[in-house]
DNA sequence: TAATGTCTGTTCCGCTAACG
DNA sequence: CGTTAGCGGAACAGACATTA
């Protein structure tokens, strides 16, 4: 159909800058596939690549641009004809930007979700402590929404800790300790807090049946 | 008409097998 | 073990097709 009517005369790189890139790059072959490092199916890089690129409202071309490829090899990405290399990702992500890591949890037919079932909540805690939390990818988002069951004596730390952002909940049953910069209070249903979380916290259950609660954190943890 | 996406042909690089 | 040729694939430039 189409045909190139003059072959290439100019002078190609010797290398490419992905290829060039010596913090990204191995001996081995290393390209990106439609598969996740569990071996989980997944979108493919070419779907989440194109989510990506329509989310910040970018061209192929503008995308190329910046990230400082051709937009024919954006576009092949795209359809998945080609698997980029790191380094070329890497450039595309650093671009926009974002992480390789939050590239590939991003999930595409999950990002639109609005409303969520019991069962879709994602569990995102551990040791007698179930923070499901209300959609499984927050790349992108402020806020953290989590439903937190506390069983009996479980606490988030040993010590509080801090970190950046701001958190705020209400406890619907139980009797949650919960210290805040050295103020330690038991709160209980119907209790509410919200403090900084630069101030060292921490949350217990003190009572003896599993605590509920209901919290926002921004940024998401 | 400009912007955008897709396609084709070419070049270069890395891997692997064959060979001395 | 080192070298070399062949091969596959990433990335490129540029032209064509589509759309607003």
């Amino acid at each position: 159909m189409k045909t190139k009517t003059t072959p290439s005369a100019k002078p190609r790189k010797k290398s490419t800058p992905a290829k060039a890139a010596p913090a990204v790059e191995s001996s081995a072959p290393e390209v990106l596939g439609a598969t996740q490092a569990n071996g989980e199916p997944s979108a493919g890089v070419g779907a989440r690549l194109r989510y990506v690129r329509e989310l910040h409202g970018l061209s192929q071309r503008e995308l190329a641009r910046r990230a400082g490829l051709n937009h024919g090899t954006i576009g092949c990405i795209e359809k998945e004809t080609i698997s980029p290399s790191v380094g070329s990702l890497r450039k595309i992500l650093d671009s926009l930007p974002m992480m390789l890591s939050e590239f590939f949890s991003l999930d595409p037919d999950i990002e639109t979700q609005v409303f969520f079932r019991r069962d879709e909540l994602l569990d995102v805690g551990a040791g007698g402590i179930s923070l499901l939390q209300v959609g499984r990818n927050l790349t992108g988002r402020p806020l953290q929404i989590l439903l937190e069951r506390y069983a009996p004596g479980a606490e988030t730390a040993a010590q509080p800790y801090s970190h950046e952002g701001e958190e705020g909940g209400v406890v619907i049953q139980g009797q949650v300790e919960v210290t805040v910069g050295g103020v330690a209070k038991v709160l209980g249903a119907g209790d509410g807090y919200l403090f900084s979380s630069r101030l060292p916290h921490r949350f217990r259950n003190v009572g003896d049946d599993e605590a509920v609660v209901v919290s926002a954190n921004t940024p998401p943890l």
